[in-house]
DNA sequence: TTCCTTTGCTACATTTATCGTAGCAATACG
DNA sequence: CGTATTGCTACGATAAATGTAGCAAAGGAA
């Protein structure tokens, strides 16, 4: 009932040097990684309810997204269905909160 | 000499809503955008340079994202050739300086 | 001038990633 | 049984990225 792609065999992409920041930057520069992450700070949702938070994202990539950041330990599968984010994955996220505050002074010079 | 797609006619891409912090999280979730700030970090780098730093990169790509990145007002074009960082880029950068520390406790973390 | 090098940047064909719609098996409720 | 969830997948269409090659402009030497 899997694919799974094998994480032994499959490269790295973008980085071919394996060092972890870059290993993290590719993991992380892939469509909807970050976004996932975001949408899953404040509480766990179930795959169908991240899909509409991440504006009706199609399934394939959310999935591959998914599985991608579940391999890498920042989020999990509850028992009882619906993705969180594990330890690791919070701590990951609280390097990225002050970006929203970052975003809103952006926005604010780009119409400056 | 230029292309530079129009930033008013082109769509925000996986963000419908428009609000900063899901343009920032898109534009940041392409691929090598993450690294071309990542590199430029430290001194500004010529197109070549940074191709040679980001592995190689295929040119095209690079040029669209470095398009994008200065369009953001992250990075610019210095007089004497050259991709830097602007005082924005360098904010923005700050923000992802602990992803630096968290990447190498996250890799020890998965060979455990 | 001519030659050589480097700059930022582009063309083009191929490969890969993502999209959008639909649907599956499993589980749980009635 | 039906019906509704869950996580997840198939598949054809479209968009993005790759890899190789090359352009025009600018700066030195000669």
């Amino acid at each position: 009932m899997a694919k799974q792609a094998d994480s032994k065999t499959r490269s790295v992409r973008g980085s071919r040097t394996g060092r972890p920041i870059m290993v993290l930057l590719d993991l992380l520069g892939r469509r909807w990684a970050l976004r996932i992450l975001w949408e899953l700070q404040d509480a766990p949702l179930t795959s169908r309810a991240l899909r509409s938070a991440c504006d009706e994202a199609s399934p394939t990539v959310l999935q591959a997204r998914l599985t991608e950041l579940r391999e890498a330990g920042f989020i999990e599968l509850g028992e009882g269905g619906g993705y969180g984010l594990t330890p690791l994955g919070r701590e990951l996220c609280q390097t990225f909160m002050p970006l929203h505050r970052f975003a809103e002074r952006w926005h604010g010079k780009k119409n400056a």
